[in-house]
DNA sequence: GAAGTGCAGTTAATCGATTTCGTACAGATA
DNA sequence: TATCTGTACGAAATCGATTAACTGCACTTC
């Protein structure tokens, strides 16, 4: 009996109910009808629909050495990107008979580690992993132990190293900012909580720095504003310095992410200013809520179910050993 | 040998180096110390370090007939609610060392079933259910079987058969129309994609029923719009025939949950309406994202967050076997 | 008619832990 | 001295499946 007494029939039962071995019941579990007589098939899956037989992941991942399973680590599951993704992760793994054993690092490059430790103590299949940006070494040693890992969204400081699904980041930063530029903007700010190792920011950071140079012909550095705590408030003392700064400039701000666009747009509420020709706004939606909100804002959409998928997708094609 | 070539180092390797037997370093990895010498254990300890021994999670639990893990199926991990939920959820289970077997119903009930059923074959033990609300009898089954499960947000549409963690979605919604009549509204609308079983839904829109008839003397059941699709249009549309309805009065909108709220939002926009005495308009925020938008509505937060934790923690009583 | 070949199964070992039952020894007690 | 008790550990069965290696038997084929 389980812990908590259930069903619990076992193959050895219905193989005696069946009269056959318990081999032949577990090759017709396996669809491995090569040998087998329609009669005895036939009785097989009778007893087992009579019973109510289902056979223990538990048991068979132990000889066959496969669990049918994937470890899935989220950075910070709360974000509302994140649950996107999980979504497309979800969406692929089950139609593929894969379980997602999922877990939080809630932040934490110590949590991810443990977590990812747990995972493998429960032997998934392989891992999808959206990092915090702080494992890149035990990443790569996961790899090198022959671990099928995916980094989803956020890739290592160096890439080309793990397989890593993302959105083409640094492009669309870059188009962003051209856009502006020919809008006839003259100077843009760079928002964000955080930069940190976070590969997403870092590379819209970068895609902001040197469209900076390029076409406004500025130093971008001095108008990158982490913000920190992440609240209305310090996004309004960020803008209302960037504008103190540059008076009677036609200025714009690039938001690194969904909440940081609906703070700067708080800010300007809280400074009574408006999006208008003088004062622009734009930045990147993680979550398909931007459509939903003021006119006049530039929001480029990243399809976080999409790169789920793919993640997905490609894991368990590297689960089965091709490519 | 792994599919994947792990380390896997067993407890013979460890029991054959440290010369001791397996049943003395299972005690080990149980903590039984109660008749272990000192060096005995040090020994132990050393070299599991010194080989890197992880014990196998799933030759554990076949004997021991216990996972330590936990399934938890979510409606639609697509809704930003749901990913706090998560969070919270997980949030207890890791601190407690249960893993998490995280599947997405995908707002099908068939789903819901199918991969209750999967969950059950990896031998979890217990579930934590966010429902499409057509499992009722199902989920029922399962307790009868034993198995330990806890709902999380939604009820059954017969309450109190199954453990269940909830906000106090009527009282909630009860109190927000109170708001509204002594703000002085003379109507007061409710608008939902859909309520079908959903349970908050149909909590939120009792307590509007009955304070429609309490509070404001009228027939509530005409004041429901149930957008559909959920789009800024159909909600739109819907705010359009509220306001032709009654021409000269003071109406409000109460929203059952924060995408709708939006959505009414964008229709006000659309159809050129601005919030004030003339047009209220309140709602749930399951994300709490709505302190963030134009001042002048009300939101009612839900702390997804808390509900996650505490079901979560429920489940492990139950699993423990307490109360 | 001996050997080979498909077919339809079976037997027993195995995966890596836990668990039940047992043992050996030292010291206390009668 | 004989027995009991507590301590520290070990041998072997076990969990529920998969898998490698075999076994009959009927039919060809030479």
């Amino acid at each position: 009996m389980n812990r908590f007494s259930q069903n619990n029939v076992t193959i050895s039962q219905v193989a005696a109910a069946a009269k056959v071995s318990m081999t032949t019941v577990s090759r017709f579990l396996n669809g491995k009808y090569e040998y087998m007589s329609a009669e005895t098939k036939q009785r097989i899956s009778d007893i087992i629909e009579k019973l109510d037989y289902h056979p223990s992941n538990i048991a068979r991942s132990l000889k066959s050495r496969v669990s049918r399973s994937v470890g899935c680590v989220i950075a910070d599951i709360g974000s509302q990107f994140s649950s996107i993704l999980l979504k497309g992760i979800d969406e692929v793994c089950s139609a593929e008979g894969y379980q997602v054993l999922f877990s939080d690092a809630a932040n934490s490059p110590e949590k991810e580690r443990n977590t990812i430790q747990e995972l493998l103590n429960s032997r998934v299949d392989g891992l999808i992993v959206n990092t915090t940006g702080y494992n890149d070494d035990y990443l790569i040693s996961l790899k090198e132990r022959g671990i099928p890992v995916v980094l989803a969204d956020r890739c290592l400081a160096r890439r080309g190293l793990l397989d890593t699904v993302t959105a083409e980041n640094y492009r669309a930063a870059y188009a962003c900012m051209r856009h502006l530029h020919e809008k006839g903007f003259d100077r843009v700010a760079f928002f964000a909580p955080e930069i940190g190792r976070i590969s997403p920011r870092v590379d819209r950071c970068r895609a902001f720095l040197d469209a900076s140079r390029d076409l406004f012909g500025c130093d971008g550095e001095k108008l990158v504003f982490e913000t920190g705590d992440d609240t209305p408030e310090s996004s309004a003392a960020a803008l209302k310095r960037f504008c103190a700064a540059f008076p009677g400039e036609q200025l714009a701000v690039i938001c690194v992410n969904g909440v940081t666009l609906i703070h700067a747009l708080q800010a300007m509420r809280l400074l009574h200013r408006k999006v208008d020709e003088n004062l622009g706004i734009c930045g990147f939606d993680d979550w398909e809520w931007a459509e939903l909100i003021p006119p006049g804002i530039t929001a480029i959409a990243k399809d976080s179910h999409a790169i789920g998928m793919k993640a997905a997708e490609l894991l368990l094609r590297r689960i089965d050993g091709k490519g």
